[in-house]
DNA sequence: CTCCCCTATAGAACGACGTTATATAACTAT
DNA sequence: ATAGTTATATAACGTCGTTCTATAGGGGAG
C-alpha cells in the first residue's frame, strides 16, 4: 500500500469560529457571488463538509452571518456619543459608518435570500439591535426633547430612514454630491419632524 | 433517415416580450431564486438560448427587469391623486403599493446581484422615477406648502425614507401592530419635517 | 498508556445552474 | 427560388450546493 497521505485537522472547538470569520472576510471581499462553500471551507482551512457539520448547509452560514451582523449594527449603534437628543441624531452616522464598512453583509442582512430563514438566535439580535435605537428614543423623550408618542413608532420610522438612506447609497442611488451631507441632512429632517417646536 | 422531428417557432419580434413577461411572472411568483434562465424559457415558450440571443445572458435579463421595474414605479408615483402637498403625501401609499405587489422586483431593483451592472436605459428610468418624485417636491414648495429648500435634496430624503420603510416591511423587521398606519405616519413626519411651522 | 469513539478528512458523485458550441430547420427579405 | 438571419434541439463544460463513502486523527475512559 501507498503511504497514507498527511493530513490535517483544526483543533474541535475552532472550527465554527473559523467558518465563520472566514465568511465574514469572504463576503466583505468578493460580496455574495464569492460567498461559496468551497471559498469558506478553504478560506478557513477546513474541510468544505465543516460547514455541514457546523452549520447544517449554506443557509445556515449565511443565517449565522446576519446574527453576527445584527449584534454588530448593536454596538455600532451604541458606540454613539452624546447624550439624549444629540445622542440618538449622532446614531445615524454611526449605523452609516457601519453599513458603508460591511456593505455586502449588510445588503444580506435587509435583504437575504428566499431560502435564508432567520433563526430564533438571529431575530433576538435583531431586535436587539432596534432596541438600542429604542432606548435612544425613550430617553430623548424623556428630557422633552421629542414630541411625547409611542418610543416605538418614532423609532421604527427613524430606523426606516436611516436604513433607507444607506441602502440608496450602497446600490448607487443617489443625485446629490456630498452624500454624507445629505445624509446628515436627512437624519436631522427626520428628527425635526418628531422634535418640540 | 427518421422523420424530422417537429418544431415551433415562435413569432420574431415577440420573443424579446415573452421573455420579459414570463421573467417578470417567475420571479413575482417564485423568487429570484426560481428564476432561472430554463424556468424563463420554458415559461415564455422559448428555447434557453433565446435568452443569450435577446438579452445577452441573465444578467442582461436581469437588468430589463430592473428597467421595467423603474418604470412601473414611476406610474405608480404618478398616480398619487391631489395637489401640491397633498399629492406628495399621497405618493408614499402609492409607492407601498408598488412594492408591496412586486416584492420580488422591488427587492431586486435596490439589491441587485454583483454581476449586474444597470445599463444606460435603466439607470435613466431610475432618474425619471427619481424625477416624478423631484417634481412633486417642486410643486408643493411652489406653492409654499414645504421649507424653500433644494428641491432635489428633499426628494432624495424622502425617497430613501419611503423606501427604506417598505424595505423593513418586506423584509419582515417590523414592530408595530398595523404597518399601513406605521407607514403613514413615517410618511406623515417625514413631511413634518420639511413642513412650514 | 491503550483502546475506542467521535469527528474531521479526502474524494467521488449527483442534479441543477449559467454558459458555450454545433448542426439543423424555419422564417424573412430579396 | 435563394440566401441569410435566427430559433431550434442537443450536448457539453465547469461550478455550485449537497450527499455519500471510506479513512484517519484526537480526546476521554479504562
Amino acid at each position: 500500500m501507498p503511504a497514507a497521505p498527511a493530513r490535517h485537522r483544526t483543533p474541535s472547538g475552532d472550527i465554527s469560529a473559523a467558518l465563520l470569520t472566514a465568511a465574514e472576510d469572504v463576503l466583505d471581499r468578493e460580496g455574495l457571488a464569492g460567498l461559496t462553500i468551497r471559498a469558506v471551507a478553504t478560506e478557513a482551512g477546513v474541510a468544505p463538509m465543516g460547514v455541514y457539520n457546523r452549520f447544517g448547509g449554506k443557509p445556515g452560514l449565511i443565517d449565522a452571518l446576519l446574527s453576527r451582523g445584527f449584534v454588530l449594527l448593536r454596538e455600532a449603534i451604541l458606540g454613539a456619543t452624546g447624550d439624549g437628543l444629540e445622542r440618538l441624531r449622532n446614531s445615524g452616522p454611526a449605523y452609516r459608518e457601519f453599513a458603508l464598512t460591511h456593505t455586502h453583509l449588510y445588503g444580506l442582512m435587509f435583504n437575504h435570500p428566499d431560502d435564508v430563514a432567520p433563526s430564533e438566535d438571529t431575530l433576538v439580535n435583531a431586535v436587539q439591535s432596534f432596541q438600542a435605537l429604542v432606548d435612544l428614543v425613550s430617553d430623548a423623550m424623556d428630557r422633552d426633547e421629542l414630541i411625547p408618542a409611542e418610543p416605538v413608532e418614532v423609532a421604527q420610522s427613524i430606523w426606516a430612514a436611516v436604513h433607507g438612506a444607506m441602502s440608496l447609497e450602497i446600490v448607487g442611488i443617489g443625485f446629490t454630491a456630498d452624500r454624507a451631507a445629505t445624509f446628515q441632512r436627512m437624519n436631522d429632517a427626520v428628527l425635526a419632524g418628531f422634535s418640540r417646536s
